[in-house]
DNA sequence: ACCTTACAATTAGTATCCTAATTATTTAAC
DNA sequence: GTTAAATAATTAGGATACTAATTGTAAGGT
């Protein structure tokens, strides 16, 4: 195979791959109303405590208007609560609620299970290499992006 | 690193990657108007020919109703034709006009280019472990969607 | 020949995601 | 102390993406 071709095809494995990762985890977890994206936030607030907007969103690499509105419906399903802080007054701190607790603990173990899953079959040293490729692609991405917004 | 952990940035960064390959290639093809998923439909006409909307989307590992919307503004900017074929009345026939041929023609040097500028000082091997482990991440997914679907 | 089932495309509803612009607030410069 | 620039969050507009339901057409079974 051609380089051309194979860097085709890597690039349309993962983003068929994400589609797909996202469809079956909507699919699962659907009775507890979690989004893959929810999920992600839900984890994030759980690992790191109580977060900005704006450091969230950087957490889970996404912009900040995108956010707004995975926000908005986690807000509707009492996932999370928005609270002003003691400091800045644009500054919006994000609180998990107790339902979004229990949610996000019955979750997780779902997550965990399909990640397992998917990886059945796969040598560790080639998940390792994986990463480092995306680790590297996502540098180049990151260069590209910084040289055309100055173009 | 755990394997969990390894799990978890791996699938996070095919995400991250997915999102800003979308944004940088949207921002350099704006002057053409295309937008990543509508070149990649572009391109697979150029490669397949004339195809069906079920063809079309599977080609692209996209749902039919979403490549529906993708076609309507493909449509819009004189890029394709949707024909009845002389066969199936059900079915339509997605033609390249020759505006889209010359846009096609531009977005691919871009693409092409923008995707070795990614690659670069990723060794082919690399690549092609990365490729060969996603190609078994989507055949778990595969796997474990269609157990999914029989619960 | 007729009816049931299956199929291709579309519509509806919703979620995620982006960029650009706006608003309220904070910080820095003078 | 005042003003300009920067920042956090929101809104607007648009694209991609899914699932479920609907419509028109084709195929299979009786």
């Amino acid at each position: 195979m051609s380089r051309h071709t194979l860097n085709e095809r890597l690039f349309d494995e993962m983003s068929a791959f994400n589609r797909r990762l996202r469809a079956l985890f909507d699919l699962r977890a659907r009775e507890t109303g979690l989004t893959l994206t929810r999920a992600r936030a839900l984890f994030a607030l759980g690992r790191r405590g109580v977060l900005s907007q704006k450091d969230l969103a950087e957490e889970l690499e996404i912009e900040t208007p995108t956010l707004v509105r995975v926000l908005d419906g986690m807000e509707k399903q009492n996932l999370i609560e928005r609270r002003a802080g003691d400091g800045d007054r644009r500054v919006k701190e994000i609180h998990v609620t107790p339902d979004g607790e229990v949610v996000s603990r019955d979750v997780q173990d779902l997550a965990r299970s399909l990640r397992n899953r998917l990886v059945e079959g796969i040598a560790e040293e080639d998940l390792d290499t994986a990463l480092h490729v995306l680790l590297q692609l996502n540098r180049n991405l990151a260069v590209s992006s910084a040289e055309e917004q100055k173009a």
